[in-house]
RNA sequence: GCCCAGAUGGCGGAAUUGGUAGACGCGCUGGUUUCAGGUACCAGUGGUGGCAACACCGUGGGGGUUCGAGUCCCUUUCUGGGCACCA
């Protein structure tokens, strides 16, 4: 008798049995209903440790359950290989990224099987390849021709370590996502994807998404930023041109005391001709001073900061004068870059006021106040106006009504909706991505390449040197003709982000060979959208974001049909910790999937990552822990070892004889009733339903050591399925020892019989004034005078009655009978 | 500063609808088997008191609603996450 099971033979065994067998490919035509469920893609690092394992472990366990529960599953995998890292990898160890990243692949993919994940591998993408990266060229020109790509200057986010631009939403807290460098301000042309089109739609169908975590939800709610106020344009003194500001508290407008603009402003360059010439020298310094400041060090790093520029605008309705500044807190790039400053209502504006002595003007009485007092703070809650003429009096509600209509009728305001949401920035400095499908001809400038001259490929590396636009070192490249005119003419040599290419790769899943579309609509149709999606909680402003945005667009253009929302349901899982820190190379705390595989046994693994926490928490590796899921699985192998080879008598459950046939029965469904419930609620908390298996385990090597019964012959038949999607590889092996000719993951699974669920005798649990103070075993019918008979004749019950008779009695059926003295 | 989530034994966690708090596992203690070892088996394990029956206390702190609160309400502290001059 093995003292283990050997865990490391059934392991391979069956991994090579499922890949002859191709167990686990996907038929797009199937009587049975379809279900989408898919994993974030991988990014191709190297090796996957046992954080990644978590995630696989779960979503491999959901497409398991969802097989054996019926229906058709959809369960791919692919490469999200295009990206810095392999670039840095390349400029370090002089390796061509694209050897760096085959090799990463198939390595990764090699774990990911040894980890028994039952992914379709025929559907397996990589984003590096031509035959994906084209449909991203192709995608790129469809949004170009409907406006929805365009290349402007504006100041972007430039990271100096990674050497490349970034979009708004890769700046976090000021600094590059991905090395953390602090970012530097450029002004630059670049290319963008308008996203603010659809700004609107964006969030409003963030109601829809009953399926999203409401967290992430809110972060998309708060990054999209919807704003409604006014536009209200402002005259300057001796120019033609209004300036046009973007307020929320239209009814403050008579305390506005200056206007303030951003130095990139497009008026700046009136103002400053015809300023005193020391003005004009303040004003460029003071734009020089900022122009290479990032967002971050305008804002939170900086004090309010600015010049006057000489110049005056005239107040719509009071028609004062109000002085034009040059201000750091004013964003180039929000609400026209231009704002009106009404210190005695706004925090900011207070501030700036202050310091540089600007009149303060309330208008804003507080409900509370009888009249006006100095203020030594802005007071920014809504109230009820003074000193505004014919609007003083009225309540900001309806003031911001009555000022907006009156701005309209006046041809001096408009009601405006602003957005936080930025246009996405797509265009990166670096070799390792997708080529930009434009060229640039002197005589016919910006020129899209025609979809037949696809795909744009990415020149060999040996050429592009670290520094600059790598692909712009490479004539090769650059030089070519114009598609138009045939005349000489420049490629664009920036590359796409990699957001783009993972905003649609789960529709390449669907028709991955296809070499005329870059997928089906047909297929679309069938397979969206993604019934689950299970990645990290990091992209929800990212990835999760630009998907919405594509499939929006790709919902207008008719190439999905249905709804225009890609991910019907959402979970985020939480991280894996060791000693409370997050794995690194640096900390040389990685727990890698090779070493935990040959030391315990994926099937351990697999069962302890899903078992230790609730899977959107974060969880802590133990090599206790999983040691108590490798006994676990020898216990299962040494109850169901006496059985081997004997042959079935019948699959049906057979009626309990006795007490403990019942309590095997109950916990055997009970675990099944688990599986399914966590599976159907999507709360995926299969950590209670292995503690049941722990329990059903327990009640099998005690019964073990009795005679044989019926009923445990009944749980060791059907211990294989109901434990095949947690720990599929002793499934299996337990299943064909037991006489199974036919693959156990092509059951279908334990359905939880009702009757061996219900129990027969009950405990009655006795409060006397909310106390317990017994607990009887009752049959499980008992009627509330039975209980309460039971209860009198408890010692325990009556010695705290003491004599009294019961004022109260509360009755919960099967359960509790509480009595009030 | 604003928004969101959380706090339960020595540890991870369970308690899905207000109804037995601590399932299950880890660890620890005692025992069995074994030449020995443990990744085997059995039993015990929230705190205090008690031989015991049992009693009291106990789900971050304080208050409340209720026959009854880990669960609901108010308040407060701490932890994690997000946003952060967005006019």
């Amino acid at each position: 008798m093995l003292k283990m099971y050997d865990f490391a033979a059934i392991e391979r065994k069956w991994q090579s049995r499922w890949e002859r067998d191709r167990l686990y490919r996907t038929a797009d035509a199937s009587e049975k209903p379809k279900y989408y469920s898919m994993d974030m893609f991988a990014y191709p690092s190297g090796d996957l440790h046992v954080g990644h394992a978590k995630n696989y472990s779960l979503g491999d366990a959901v497409a398991r359950m969802m097989r054996m529960l019926g229906y058709n599953v959809l369960h791919p995998m692919g490469w999200d290989a295009f990206g810095l890292p392999a670039e840095n990898a390349a400029i370090d160890r002089g390796i061509d990224p694209a050897v760096w990243t085959t090799e990463n692949i198939l390595n990764m993919r090699r774990q990911m099987r040894l980890m028994g994940t039952s992914f379709d591998w025929s559907r397996e993408i990589a984003t590096c390849e031509p035959e994906y990266y084209r449909w991203n060229q192709w995608l790129f020109l469809r949004l170009y021709e409907r406006g929805l790509a365009y290349k402007r200057e504006a100041p972007v986010n430039w990271c100096p370590h990674d050497r490349t631009v970034l979009a708004n939403e890769q700046v976090i807290a000021g600094r590059c996502w991905r090395c953390d460098h602090l970012v530097e301000r450029r002004n630059l042309s670049q290319w963008f994807l308008r996203i603010t089109a659809y700004a609107d739609r964006l969030l409003r169908d963030l109601d829809r998404l009953a399926g999203w975590p409401d967290r992430t939800r809110t972060m998309q709610r708060n990054w999209i930023g919807r704003s409604e106020g006014v536009a209200v344009k402002f005259a300057v003194e001796g120019l033609d041109v209004p300036i046009e500001v973007f307020t929320t508290r239209a009814d403050t407008i008579y305390g506005a005391t200056f206007l303030a603009v951003a130095p990139e402003h497009p008026i700046v360059p009136s103002l400053r001709a015809g300023t005193s010439a020391d003005r004009a020298v303040a004003i460029d310094r003071f734009a020089a001073e900022l122009s290479s400041k990032s967002e971050l060090e305008r804002t939170s790093l900086m004090e309010k900061q600015g010049v006057f520029t000489g110049a005056y605008a005239i107040h719509p309705l009071s028609r004062e004068r109000v002085p034009i500044w040059l201000a750091n807190y004013v964003l180039a790039e929000y609400g026209g870059g231009a704002l009106m400053g009404v210190p005695a209502h706004d925090e900011r504006d207070f501030d700036f006021a202050t310091k540089n002595e600007i009149p303060i003007v309330q208008v804003i009485l507080p409900d509370t106040a009888e009249a006006a007092a100095p203020l030594d703070a802005s007071f920014t809650e809504d109230g009820r106006l003074i000193a505004s003429d014919a609007f003083s009096e009225m309540s900001s509600g309806r003031a911001r009504e009555a000022i907006a209509a009156r701005l309209a009728e006046m041809g001096a305001g408009e009601p405006r909706v602003t957005y936080k949401l930025r246009d996405w920035l797509i265009s990166r400095q670096r070799y390792w991505g997708t080529p930009i499908p434009i060229v640039y001809c002197d005589a016919c400038g910006e020129v899209a390449v025609p979809d037949d001259q696809l795909p744009i490929l990415l020149p060999p590396r040996e050429h592009a040197t670290g520094e600059g636009s790598p692909l712009g070192s490479i004539p090769e490249f650059v030089n070519t003709t114009c598609p138009k005119c045939g005349g000489p003419a420049r490629r664009e040599t920036d590359t796409m982000d990699t957001f783009f290419e993972s905003s649609w790769y789960y529709l390449r899943y669907l028709d991955p060979h296809n070499d005329r579309m870059p997928w089906d609509p047909q297929r679309a149709a069938h397979w969206m959208p993604i019934d689950q999606y299970i990645g990290g909680a990091e992209h929800a402003v990212l990835h999760l974001l630009y998907s919405r945005f594509f499939y929006k667009f790709f919902h207008d253009e008719g190439w999905v049909a249905g709804g225009d929302e890609p991910i019907e349901r959402l979970f985020h899982q939480g991280m894996v910790l060791r000693d409370s820190e997050k794995m690194s190379k640096s900390r040389g705390n990685v727990v890698g999937i090779d070493d935990t595989a040959e030391r315990h046994g994926v099937d351990a693994m697999r069962l302890f990552l899903m078992y230790v926490t609730p899977p959107e928490e974060t969880s802590n590796w133990t090599d206790a822990g999983i040691s108590g899921r490798v006994r676990l699985l020898n216990r299962i192998w040494r109850a169901c070892e006496p059985h081997f080879g004997v042959p079935a008598s019948d699959a049906i459950a057979p009626d309990a004889q006795d007490d403990s046939d019942k309590a095997l029965l109950r916990a055997v469904n009970l675990v099944a009733k688990s599986a399914v419930d966590e599976t159907m609620t999507r709360r995926f908390h299969y950590n209670t339903t292995i503690a049941k298996l722990d329990e059903l385990v327990n009640l099998m090597t005690a019964a073990s050591s009795q005679a044989p019964s019926p009923a445990l012959q009944y749980a060791v038949r059907t211990l294989p399925i109901i434990i095949a999607p947690f720990a599929p590889h002793i499934a299996e092996e337990l299943w064909e020892r037991l006489g199974n000719k036919t693959s156990v993951h092509l059951e279908r699974y334990l359905e939880p019989d009702t009757r061996a669920l219900t129990v027969d005798e009950i405990t009655l649990v006795v409060q006397i004034n909310g106390k317990v103070r017994a607990r009887i075993p009752a049959p499980a019918g008992v009627t509330e005078e039975e209980a309460l008979a039971l209860a009198l004749a408890d010692p325990n019950v009556r010695s705290h009655l003491d004599g009294k008779e019961p004022r109260k009695r509360i009755y919960v059926p099967g359960k509790l009978l509480n009595l009030v003295a």
